[in-house]
DNA sequence: CTGTTAGCGCTTTCAT
DNA sequence: ATGAAAGCGCTAACAG
């Protein structure tokens, strides 16, 4: 049995010290102003006792405020990034009466102009912080530099740049997603002998930083357990879909011994449904990211198994690491929050979906 | 691009509707001693503007207090309840703030006596909440009765009994958890003869709810899809490692044939240990919840598979539902808030430990 | 019934 | 350098 001690409040602790609660406060805030003797006197106080603010106390009386920025790309309805956007939306909610805003700049992922725009809109603005989805290294580097040079604290969400130094980083451990992805596979089927690995970019493009990683852990599992089974590398289009059944195709009736296959990309329905389309149903097929159109295709069993990564809890994190950080002045753990790889499945799908 | 408008306050509202802050307060909160012209007049601005209180400002000012009781077994270090407390407790350092005081009670959840007891101690204080892992149903249900008829809401966490009313539950669908735990089972090992299937409780006790729900799920899956295998049903006994050695070397020395085993409750560890003392690796085991015990049996390979329910987030979300229902007025969905059924194996565990 | 007032715990301004 | 005082948005007690 347990009970809660009454709180001790700045009063209490101006008493305590013999100074008046002004001071007390300046002791806590590091204003300044104070002397050696009353700094002495406060400090000895809040050693003995375990004093906790009332931040909501706090945030009331407070004339700071915050702008935030955030970065990420425009989407459509039912994509990936909505859900992130939903996680940010919640966190705004909370913190609005912290005085804390929020503004989002969307660019166009397949544009790096855009992404360099969307930069320098938010360097104009000098926001008190960031939270931004990193897009090709060169350019995140290039504008992390100046966020760090004007020390505006920054969150990465979705994936991360090894050479920036963000304030946290909450996403996948993509390369380990990539192994899981394999693991499953072959469990699934145990005696695999051909698998088409699918990758999803632009041409004239490079794949993600995600995607790549994701296909490292990939091969690094055959590598280790499957040297003898033999991969298929295929590249997909977002922009042709005539052209990506053509190559399906051709992938697919061109080698029959093909029974089992992954897609590195979010949009693996558009694999599962060539698949369902051609009842090809005797090839496993594993995908990632919860998109509507997969979860279709988990449930009808097209789809093995789909792993994913929580985008609504990243984006909510991301936000509330910003806000910890600025206005309640917490330490934030060192950097790379792991999101958990999640494996979905038929049978366990509704239960993520609801909660 | 998007931000965020000014917040509408009180005041702001007693100017439109021409009254005083204090009757918008009246009205807000269907105190009584409104005329019904004030109160038109009040409603009438209310319908045109979104207006949403401070609510840390209200917790401030407000002289209200409640007090919230658990209800939960005790538990040693290491244990699947301890997990539950880590949620509540960080629950409780949220909303101290607004004067919510938590008090736990353990119980023995071997003896009916002792719950028994847990429970007269929680009528007699009267609390404005409780929360709690329900016992023996027909025990249980005398009781939310009495709460009932108090008025006292409650929410179950961990298991649910039907013929209560609860303000919500958070847990697992153990039916479906049985279900996914056979699913996982048959895929792992495709051409699997005969299973041992374990369940874990006291000599002349009978199993808990939740054991016998996952046993059900897991039979309902092996009638639909695996009628051809032989399942050997064991008990074991949580008082009696001796004999639980004794029983296992029976059953896996005399049946040869079995190369598959689940065990229903979270002392999955029983077993795993058991077979790799015995170098018994040819046996593909599936068990539950994340004790550390378990993970290291995962980490080895000895189990394939833990399911797991994420018992911080029952206990943390459970504290959540009651405070938003006393302290913040909000309508809480219709009881069954199910946690996701994760499935955790080598490869994704390290980022459920982390999170 | 209703407006006014005091005050929750804290921050910030303003004299001193 | 420091204490006193005002006020954040809201609630609750108090006159009228």
């Amino acid at each position: 049995m347990k009970s809660i001690p009454e709180k001790i409040k700045i009063k209490d602790i101006a008493e305590k010290a013999g100074v008046s609660p002004g001071t007390v406060d300046r002791v806590l805030h590091n204003r300044g102003n104070v002397s050696e003797v009353s700094r002495k006197k406060v400090e000895e106080v809040l050693k003995h006792i375990d004093y906790t603010p009332n931040v909501y106390a706090s945030a009331l009386a407070s004339k700071k405020s915050f702008s935030l920025l955030v970065v990420m790309p425009k989407y459509l309805s039912g994509d990936y990034w909505e859900k992130m956007e939903f996680g940010i939306a919640r966190a705004a909610r909370e913190i609005i009466d912290f005085r804390v805003s929020i503004e989002i700049i969307y660019f166009d992922q397949y544009k790096i102009d855009s992404f360099c725009q969307a930069m320098e809109k938010v360097l104009k603005k000098t926001p008190d912080g960031v939270l931004l989805t990193p897009s090709l290294k060169s350019v995140t580097c290039d504008f992390t530099c100046k966020l760090d040079q004007k020390k505006i604290p920054y969150v990465f969400v979705d994936s991360f740049v090894e050479e920036a130094h963000p304030l946290a980083y909450f996403g996948q451990h993509s390369h380990q997603s990539g192994y899981l992805g394999a693991k499953l596979l072959f469990t699934q089927k145990s005696d695999l002998q051909e698998i088409a690995v699918f990758s999803f970019f632009h041409v004239g493009q490079k794949p993600s930083n995600q995607i790549s990683m994701r296909m490292a852990g990939f091969s690094e599992y055959v590598m280790e357990k499957r040297t003898g089974c033999k991969l298929h590398r295929v590249t997909l289009d977002a922009e042709n879909p005539d052209q990506n059944e053509e190559t399906m195709r051709n992938l697919f009736f061109g080698n029959k011994g093909i029974d089992g296959a992954i897609i590195f990309s979010s949009r693996a329905y558009v694999v599962a449904d060539f698949l369902k389309k051609h009842n090809l149903n005797h090839i496993t097929l594993i995908g990632y990211d919860l998109l509507d159109k997969n979860i279709v295709r988990l449930k009808d069993n097209t789809i093995s198994y789909l792993i994913a990564q929580r985008p609504e809890e990243q984006g909510y994190k991301g936000i509330r690491a910003l806000t910890d950080h600025l206005v309640f002045k917490k330490e934030i753990k060192p950097v790379n929050h792991y999101t958990p790889i999640d494996i979905l499945t038929q049978e366990n799908i509704d239960f993520y979906l609801e909660f």
